[in-house]
DNA sequence: CATGAATGAGTTTTCATTCAT
DNA sequence: AATGAATGAAAACTCATTCAT
């Protein structure tokens, strides 16, 4: 049903305004519907854009998912580059970390669609971005900081990988959130109550802070253990 | 990914087989492209099954995402259920669990896919699923008989909610692999190979038997902690 | 969605019965949704015989609406048969043809539905029909015996086309139940209310009788009238 | 039947007259073949125009119907209210509107074909339309003053329902056409050649005027009639 | 007689993209 | 810069009909 007159007035010739329209109706329509659903009419429709304009200022819908990818990403990394923790305590910086992500994760449901989806199609956008290189997370280093320092002050253990260690506090923030549907449907739980998202912050920060402060091997290991199916391992 | 004329002879009548030949050919459609980008078209032409037979068997495209999703879910829940860590140490019997999660997310990239997927749209089939009810995971009844032994002898903490804990564990397990690709492209590191899937699991184990074993409260707490940005988590 | 097992169990063998079973069903699908909008399988759902079976006992779905056009014609030229009113007044009988034809299409939406659809479809499937003698309706005949005593008791008019009669007669009747949804919409009125329905059969019965038994050019002629737009009427 | 490539250059960009020329060409088809048979991609090759465009336009080829019903109703009720009758002798006036009728029968048989495919399908369509309030026919008005001159005049009878006696007057005039087919079949008669539509104009007139001009209650009444088979008209 | 399974052609509809202005 | 109109390919889905038992 050819789609009623848009109530808005025809666009005044603003470049960079239309352009940022159209990303964030692309932002909202991707991350809503995902990329093979998304329609580039609705994205139109949706920031009062003529359709041409897309192709005009990104060339395609990939171009158009492209941008909106490194858009999500950058301004992801842009925050994790403001943080400053290195006057806090060691488990007090952790812990400030920790709060940065779910706090981001919370606000910002964008940014989870989006990995996900991307992890989904094998980042096969992702690595085709040029600015793919600015997205190394810098919380690596942050973190690399943080832990010597409680390492020296004996208060973590030493043998930690910080890029281990940095997707294991991420998984424990993200995956709540980026699976928040099925674990409701399952659970039969709001995830997104502001009681359980409080309460799934304090069980990460205790995870992570436990798994820093236990003194190496002193943990009692799991006896006779054999590192199971390793042959699968191979594929 | 020309399609037309099958080569293939007509089907025998066999109904079981065809149904699940359309099956199998509609796991692998479905998590390589996804629900809207997967065709029926070429899930009929993977398995040399007539396109109209997706209708006669399924009813429609979703109808057979849903099947689909249903039979990884079974499938998944199935294993679970016939784990029998009941005659091990408590530790042990832990780390058993966290193999067998990781063994099968990295034997069934499939389940993985799908449960990304699922969550991706919300869950909005999983939920219209009649049976939802059997995806509740029996792994939790089994954490919290274990968690009991494991806190009567003294070597787990008291303070353990099974869902949360499962859900971290969880976490730790799987968001390695459902995000493989975008920590893959950002870190420069194949994390599929076998020797950082294996680094994986012992980080795993180690995450989650320093979290159990820690005595509660003995870890130092941050100093003046406050309950960051409360009022966002009220939405 | 494959068709729920039906309820009932696997026809015993009675060709007769079912014929007839498939002829009624096709004879309510038709009816309602027209012949191309017919679907064989709704047909064979809907009396719970195996959809081969029309083309067993049928042979196609045109031979099948073929076959319930025919029965449905048939029933209603062998009630017109039976009428008989040769031992009433002529204007008695007059009424009571128009009763019979009220009632009958007040009672056999069925044969309206036909009538129409047929009519839309230009009659080519009656046309091919081998009954289609059968189908002259025997009325007309009644009708000519009648108009005649009403005429030589002289109380109707000599001039009568007891063909032309029978259309006009008939239009009066049917035309009400045929139209009955577009006039139902227009003039918001529920035609098929006992009351509407009664009073349509009085001006039916009144127009017809004014008619027979007005006085042959009686009536004040329209002065100055031509045959209007006689040329329109060559194509 | 088949169709594929049109040969025809791309259209010339002019919404009006694209909008047009689908329209037409879906008056033709609907009213050829009706609406489940009606194929889009036909519609499309009529009238040299893309096929998405008919989409564009019309939503649906459900929408396109709708537009082609409402185009044939809109013409027709603006001929309807064009008439101006009230200068004539009431009974001219009369003569004057079956003309009129008749006429646009024999020169729209697309009115007619809509009309009978929409009362088949119990006007479903129809009753959808926002402009449905318009289709009122201004004739009932037109009628009401006439029968009140003719009243007053002592030329018609007193008890005439206007919308009563217009429905009567149309099922004169339109049922001949619109079951010309069964009739031309049964009573093999070319129900179209000049003589016939002229002979069935002079007998609508007749049917009307002495009906109208019928002194009330002076034809002879059919003794001892009874309302026959009420009952059945409860439902 | 009766049936469930299978087929291929055809249908509506959707979509990213481009044209002409 | 911006726009409404136009396009062709491909998508999901439907259907009458036939096969094999």
């Amino acid at each position: 049903m050819k789609r009623r007159k848009r109530a808005t007035a025809p666009q005044k010739r603003n470049a960079d305004a239309t352009r940022a329209k159209i990303l964030q109706a692309a932002l909202d329509e991707f991350s809503e519907r995902g990329l093979p659903a998304a329609s580039t009419d609705d994205i139109a429709d949706r920031c009062g854009v003529n359709k041409r304009m897309i192709y005009y200022y990104f060339g395609s819908k990939e171009g158009l998912y492209l941008a909106a990818l490194e858009s999500v990403f950058e301004r992801f990394v842009a925050l994790e580059r403001e943080i400053d923790v290195e006057h806090l305590e060691p488990a007090a910086a952790i812990e400030a970390m920790i709060d940065l992500k779910i706090d981001y994760y919370v606000e910002n449901p964008h940014f989870v669609s989006f990995l996900a989806m991307e992890n989904f199609y094998k980042a096969r956008h992702l690595r085709k971005s040029k600015k793919l290189h600015m997205f190394k997370t810098p919380l690596t280093e942050v973190i690399a900081r943080i832990l010597k320092r409680g390492q020296s002050s004996g208060q973590f253990r030493q043998d930690v990988d910080p890029v281990d260690f940095y997707v294991s506090m991420c998984a424990l923030c993200i995956m709540y959130f980026s699976n928040q549907h099925s674990l409701g449907a399952i659970f039969q739980r709001d995830m997104m109550s502001g009681a359980n998202i409080e309460r799934r912050r304090r069980t990460v920060v205790d995870f992570v802070l436990s798994y820093l402060q236990m003194t190496d091997g002193a943990r009692t290991p799991a006896p006779g253990r054999k590192p199971a199916r390793q042959a699968a391992l191979v594929s």
